[in-house]
DNA sequence: CCGTTGAGTGTAAGCGCTTCCACTCGCCGG
DNA sequence: CCGGCGAGTGGAAGCGCTTACACTCAACGG
């Protein structure tokens, strides 16, 4: 079924039908009545690929995350998808977890798309700077801003330090910080958090890094709970980098036959689904993770477009949910 | 950057260098090396699109579910997007969450890929039909199988039958179902349901319609359980479609002033991650949903290659997770 | 009455690749 | 010494569309 065969059967030309199709250009009443007639008859679909050949555009865009396991991604990627989608524009994606050759899987995919997302550090600089040149348009989530590519992102300094600084409000003084920090948006928490403990005259710890799953959590949670157990050295709160990481802590926790929040206080980060029906229920940061997805979206399209062509940097309001996990709320706000 | 400035450069004709870099057809070394080279100082990428068009392939893959927002698609997805990498295709999403022209999305997905994974009844059986006729390769997944297109599915009806065993072990003998039922996998898990209550003489309850999310079940919760608190009427035991209507229940029965399992029993249905982290911890049934993702993937690729014809249907075995919320296991089962 | 105009249409040139076919040219066996 | 063969290469025809350009022709104003 090709054009060409619709054009015979209306007894017109090729160029007709394409006018017909996409209303460019003019064409009689007649005609394209014919010719919507023939469309209809034959069930004609035009060939996406001689159409974007012709046009010299995919009408897709790319997304590339490395996992889909937690909440976090699969939250994202829908409000990625649904903008996109109302944009007229495919997904395409590509997961990295695990996969050796992320920089031909990326290539590829540049190859395939008018342009593309890349989350965090999933991608090599090297290979990022590739695309960015290119010309292929690009925004970065949930990374650390750079000057010639777009960036979404989330807040993540202030709200740690809030969520410290009410830690703090509950009587703690000892802290533990689980959750590696080669992920951008993990550091700058971490930067929050140093910031307030020092100002309070407390030496922040180091981060115990680990990966950001529950089981990764709960290693982290044995580490750091079953050492010293008696000794005092034990930290009296455990700050986790993400929700699964903090679910993994205090499953460690329980084993060790600890209460949480009576032995040690635990909070999250993204306010996933399980952190509301965790029992401590988690208290968290929440972020608004497919609010995220879809303003990268629109970011892309823009820039697809051509409506803007300098960078931009978006830094979307998360907020502070507090729960059991850190303890009864001593009457005394900070 | 196309493969007439590579050709002109390295001094041969554009077939020799296509030949080179496809490794089809005879190249005399020395040529390969200058083809080689001229490629590599133009940093030249062949258009995915030229390939696409010529060779009369994508090289991608679809797949149409409707949300995102629970862990289970997200895990297919997982699975189905790294099988399908592996095999050297990329991978289209289509979500169909509250979308109105889902028909026309899906016809634009068919002309993008060379087959597509359709999601239980995400899309109408008149739109699966043009698609199939139009010679597609389709894979349906959690739903009933037809005779003319692969099905990918998990047990649903013995794991059902095994759940209600269990739960009669317990010496439950009122029950309640919530979950709606216009999805084919859970219309087979009440069958089965069904059956048990019948063999041992139990009038199977309706299933109460409610939304396969958290909130869903909360509302099935408050109508099940508040209802007659105190008459004697309430279900002993309430088998949810799925884990997140499950987690709904316990929120609502916890609201009302109910144990579980201690008051009523709750069940659910995929062993998401959360089931594991509520309190009490869900029993429930563990779907293989990355197996699920993976297989579709396998299928679709021999059904896409050719290596196979005939329509295949495959079920996936789950498993019966006991945790709390079943209540203390009495020492004699069954 | 003729030149101008613009609506309506067709021709053909791409878009970037793959691949069939034809061609050249050493080399081998008869 | 010659026909045949196969390795190596180039020419060119697609793949299915969009669109610049040329063309026809009726209507209109001067």
């Amino acid at each position: 079924m090709t054009i060409y065969e619709v054009a015979q059967r209306a007894g017109v030309s090729i160029a007709t039908v394409s006018r017909a199709l996409r209303n460019t250009g003019p064409v009689a009443a007649g005609t394209r009545e014919k010719v919507l007639r023939a469309i209809q008859e034959l069930s004609f679909t035009p060939s996406r690929l001689g159409v974007s050949l012709a046009q010299g555009r995919h009408a897709a865009n790319g997304i590339v995350f490395p996992d889909l396991s937690g909440p976090y991604f699969a939250e994202v990627l829908l409000g990625y998808e649904e903008v996109a989608s109302d944009l007229g524009r495919s997904v395409l994606i590509l997961s990295t977890r695990g996969r050796a050759a992320v920089q031909d899987l990326v290539r590829d995919l540049a190859g395939r798309v008018d342009g593309m997302v890349i989350f965090g550090r999933t991608v090599e600089d090297a290979v990022v700077d590739e695309i960015a040149r290119s010309r292929t348009p690009l925004v970065l989530l949930a990374r650390d801003p750079v000057e010639w590519a777009d960036a979404v992102s989330s807040e993540n300094t202030a709200s740690a330090e809030a969520l410290t600084t009410h830690l703090l409000g509950h009587g703690y003084s000892t802290f533990a910080l689980a959750g590696d920090d080669d992920r951008g948006d993990v550091t700058q928490r971490w930067t929050g958090v140093r910031r307030v403990l020092s100002g309070h005259g407390i030496r922040p710890p180091e981060p115990l890094p680990c990966e950001l799953t529950v089981e990764g959590g709960y290693a982290a949670g044995r580490t750091l709970l079953g050492g010293g157990a008696g000794d005092g050295r034990r930290p009296r709160a455990v700050i986790c980098a993400d929700d699964q990481v903090a679910l993994g802590v205090i499953l460690a926790a329980e084993e060790l036959g600890l209460d949480v929040p009576g032995d040690v206080a635990v909070t999250g980060w993204d306010d996933i689904m399980a952190a509301r029906h965790a029992r401590p229920a988690l208290t968290t940061v929440r972020q608004p993770m497919r609010l995220l997805g879809a303003r990268a979206a629109r970011a892309l399209d823009e820039l697809i477009k051509g409506t803007r062509t300098v960078p931009n940097s978006e830094i979307l309001p998360t907020q502070l949910i507090v729960r059991s996990s850190c303890g009864p709320h001593p009457l005394e706000e900070k």
